[in-house]
DNA sequence: AAAAAACTTGATCATTCGGTCAGAAAAATC
DNA sequence: GATTTTTCTGACCGAATGATCAAGTTTTTT
């Protein structure tokens, strides 16, 4: 019998033992996420994990049997989150105010949980090679869709011809680069981290320069 | 005696040895900007590295004591390479040009060299932790130098009042996301990797969005 | 309360890794 | 050509790591 099969799965009362092991599995996820995002896969070793999430090793082992089915949990974790960040972007939605609410999800994501992208873009980095199919399936889906729904802004004239991949791609380096690199921009402006007005300022300015790149004039704060 | 240390240092018909020695270190160094760059530190081996420039491992900690040791030469190669690289941005410049310049030429870096960019990266998602003061001395002096003269810029109003630096971070990151995350790029383009024209649409499209969004016109073609 | 299932854990194992070492080979120096 | 210096390399070592296992304890089920 495989170790991890749901315990007591269908038993109505049974729910103590199920809250119990969710919220262990979720200690131990967010332990390895941050050891995964300082060190990476390789850097990462189970026995960090385990003193985090402060349990014996042996007993993370009984929760999840390979480091890479607890890396593989993690990526979903982040990619689950990400997917519906840019929900606000469909056709017949003002593209200003779509894309300023976009740029400030996503700088506002980035100053929450900048560990989780972390993790994900030092997986991107290395080639991806625990992502599988992921990225050339399910995100270039997702791409395409919000790309063709750009495109019908600009064949409607609301803003200027651009390649809209491309600009979606401008948009996911220039506020995830809060997250990912946040040691070399907290370390070029002197400050320990940056204040939620600091967030607030540069939601606001990349927002002002891709708006007006775009031929677009940014909504009033 | 350090083993290091350079043998025939000073003797003018020594040159067959330090050529030889020259280029059998750049070997090492190349082996290693890939193998660091795929891996990250943690997950760099020596065996690896050692097996790419075609040695015995052993005879690769003859030229480099300690894996620490060749990660910093592979980190100061790759510093030293990109501290150059904003030459043009000067207070008597005009900025459509010199933003222009930078951010080609940061594309085409990303283009030509992708590896140590990754390398770095990967160092900085990290929290830098191999990268001592630098960060924080050099590059922020750096930054600030160029904040000045952008400033400058704006004073003589030749340019919309925005943060120089925070626009620094989005050059940055907006080019830099060509090299660093080129996988994620190629995948989601459905491309096995981007041709010389996209990369001179990708220039041509990041500097006309940023400069816009700056309030200056783009040069032309 | 007996039996079964789920959970916990210290001890342990095989493998891998960074680094060392002694001695051989090659090159430079005299 | 003898001596010294530099370069090369297989074999080896201690430490760390991912994973296992057997023997427990606790909880659930009947």
């Amino acid at each position: 019998m495989a170790v991890n099969d749901q315990p007591n799965a269908g038993v109505g009362s049974g729910g103590v033992r199920q809250r119990s092991r969710a919220s262990i599995e979720r200690r131990i996820l967010e332990a390895a996420e941050s050891v995964f995002a300082e060190a990476g896969f390789n850097g990462a070793t189970t026995a960090e994990i385990a003193r985090r999430a402060a349990i014996p090793k042996a007993n993370l082992h009984y929760y999840f049997n390979t480091k890479e089915e607890l890396y593989q949990q993690v990526l979903t974790g982040i990619v689950s989150t990400w997917l519906h960040t840019a929900d606000e972007i469909t056709a017949d939605a003002d593209p200003a105010r779509a894309l300023a609410h976009y740029i400030t999800a996503k700088i506002e994501l980035a100053r929450e949980q900048p560990i989780p992208s972390r993790v994900f873009a030092n997986e991107i980095i290395h080639g991806a090679p625990h992502l599988g199919s992921y990225l050339g399936t399910e995100l270039r889906a997702w791409v395409d869709a919000k790309a063709k729904v750009i495109r019908g802004w600009i064949a409607a004239g609301k803003m200027r011809e651009i390649d809209p991949k491309h600009l979606l791609f401008m948009i996911w380096a220039s506020t995830q680069t809060y997250a990912d690199f946040a040691s070399q921009i907290s370390a070029v402006l002197g400050k320990e981290q940056l204040s939620p007005q600091d967030y607030k300022a540069v939601a606001r300015q990349v927002t002002e320069i891709i708006l007006r790149g775009c031929g677009l004039t940014p909504p009033a704060q």
